[in-house]
DNA sequence: TAAAAATACTCCATAGGTATTTTAT
DNA sequence: ATAAAATACCTATGGAGTATTTTTA
């Protein structure tokens, strides 16, 4: 194993440029002996005489030369390594795994991963979409560093960043427009159209009615809202929707879409990641630009 | 300055290998604990977490493998200079100047080249020739690292090593085939003819008619032995070359050699180096490669 | 509770300093 | 005689060990 340290290369480098030892320990800040023993160490562990040392010169001898170029190499890439380090000081920096679920993903992404770009441009952005549960597991694995899921997920090992709260809409056939909202009551008794098994909006939207065990049934489920609000379009009949849904979603469809009495039904979203992951801070900032995401695309 | 070393990094390494703490420090023969202090000063160094640490995973951060990629190449290129000292042990490597003087250089190059070919394929062989003085001045400056030369050159800073001995041969014109050797004291009456001022050779032979401090004669000197030779082909005169330069310059003209009687004139030609230059053991060899060329050549 | 990393401390190797000697010009 | 590198010796930093605590799954 090579025996020698990267000081004593810097070392080795110097005494080469000066062909001195008292001027290369000068410009080491180090004293003359000491740069004499350590030249002479490093000779003793390449086994092979570096410099030629006369009264008046110190030369490098035919294969300290080939030895130095090799070292300005590896130094020149130590020094890289450490600017390396000292740009990317506390910024994120390459690939960063995010991870979104499906009744999110399509309203957010689209302005998220314009703004991601804007404020950090050097970040190589992967984007996981599916349900929550497998975001967690994904997680837990290191397979991706953060999630964008509705809170709580409640897993001891991830942190749980709150970034805002959404209200879920009732979509209803449009010849309904002008009718009242329905409340949670009356919901229950209408034909509530809820996404397929698995997806967490459908037990918030379940639990909104008071009936958080209903089973599935048959042709009453959809796999996507876009395809639950055009079942309602089709008068198969109603359907909730979060809020930043609206816009993409009512667009085409022949459906009317109106916000509950208080309390209204909603979901608070946040970004989750792996307590342990030291890049907390940096994903604060990714926070703060998918809310600033979120209000631009509800607003808009 | 980059405050990390060589060790960190191989740590380092091994923990981005085994992410385990425990397994990382068997690996690299330490203990855990001096592990953890290593790569916790490294990070501190770089300014950046590199892994992640959780109670069942070490993990890199994304920072980390960036960094990982890096130490990696340095790593091997540390290793790799390491076997390139290993590999160079010992031997003569790289560029080899070496400088002979004229009188020597186009009767032993050619055996020389390709027998130091043969025996140390890895040398750049350089080859300056040029008078004797000017070979010493180079020698002291470090721009040839050995020279073939007359001994002695009684330059304090110089090792000699002897090679061999020549003797010098009269030449005349192919009419006075026959006739007995001259002695030094009749040599001295008849035309010598001689190498001009500066040559080595014409004090040597100067020195066996015991006339050191002939001057220059108009048109009696000739710049190379091949001169001397066409000269005394003409009738001009006599001269002495060297043994070794027989074979070539006495072929196409119309001369006639004879060896002196004993003593017979010659001169000692031998390899010097700087005293302080570190390679003398390899220089020896390079010496014995030389010899054998000389009895290749007066031989053959 | 168990496994793993971090901390506390102690020790020793060694890098580096000062004073001095050796060497070569 | 002088300039420069090597050596001797001492000190102090820090790398590495053992024992222990802290953390988290």
């Amino acid at each position: 194993m090579a025996g020698f340290s990267i000081k004593q290369l810097r070392y080795f480098e110097a005494l080469a440029l000066h062909g001195h030892f008292g001027h290369a320990a000068e410009a080491s800040a180090i004293s003359q002996p000491a740069l004499s023993v350590q030249i002479k160490d490093l000779e003793q562990s390449m086994g092979m005489q570096l410099f030629e040392r006369s009264a008046r010169q110190v030369r490098l001898t035919p294969f300290g030369e080939a030895f130095a170029t090799r070292v300005r190499e590896i130094l020149h890439r130590v020094d890289a390594l450490d600017d390396f380090a000292r740009a990317a000081q506390g910024r994120l920096t390459g690939r960063f795994r995010l991870g979104v679920i499906p009744t999110i993903a399509p309203y957010l992404l689209p302005r998220l991963i314009g703004n991601l770009g804007k404020s950090h441009p050097r970040l190589d952005l992967h984007v996981r979409e599916t349900l929550t549960p497998r975001l967690v597991q994904e997680l837990l694995q290191g397979r991706i560093d953060t999630a964008i899921v509705a809170l709580p997920v409640s897993e001891p090992s991830l942190f749980e960043m709150p970034l805002f709260k959404e209200n879920f809409v009732l979509v209803r056939p449009e010849k309904d427009a002008g009718k009242p909202a329905p409340r949670a009551s009356e919901l229950r008794e209408m034909r509530l159209l809820l996404l397929e098994e698995g997806h967490c909006f459908r037990d918030q939207a379940l639990n909104f009615c008071n009936a958080p065990s209903a089973v599935p049934r048959d042709g009453l489920d959809g796999s996507s809202l876009s395809t639950l609000v055009q079942m309602v379009g089709a008068g198969i009949g109603v359907t909730m929707i979060p809020e930043m849904a609206m816009g993409v979603e009512t667009r085409s469809a022949q459906v009317n879409c109106v916000a509950f009495d208080d309390p209204q039904p909603g979901r608070t979203i946040g970004l989750v990641w792996r307590a342990s992951n030291p890049l907390a801070e940096a994903f604060e900032e990714i926070g703060e630009v998918v809310r600033q995401s979120e209000s631009a695309a509800t607003t808009g």
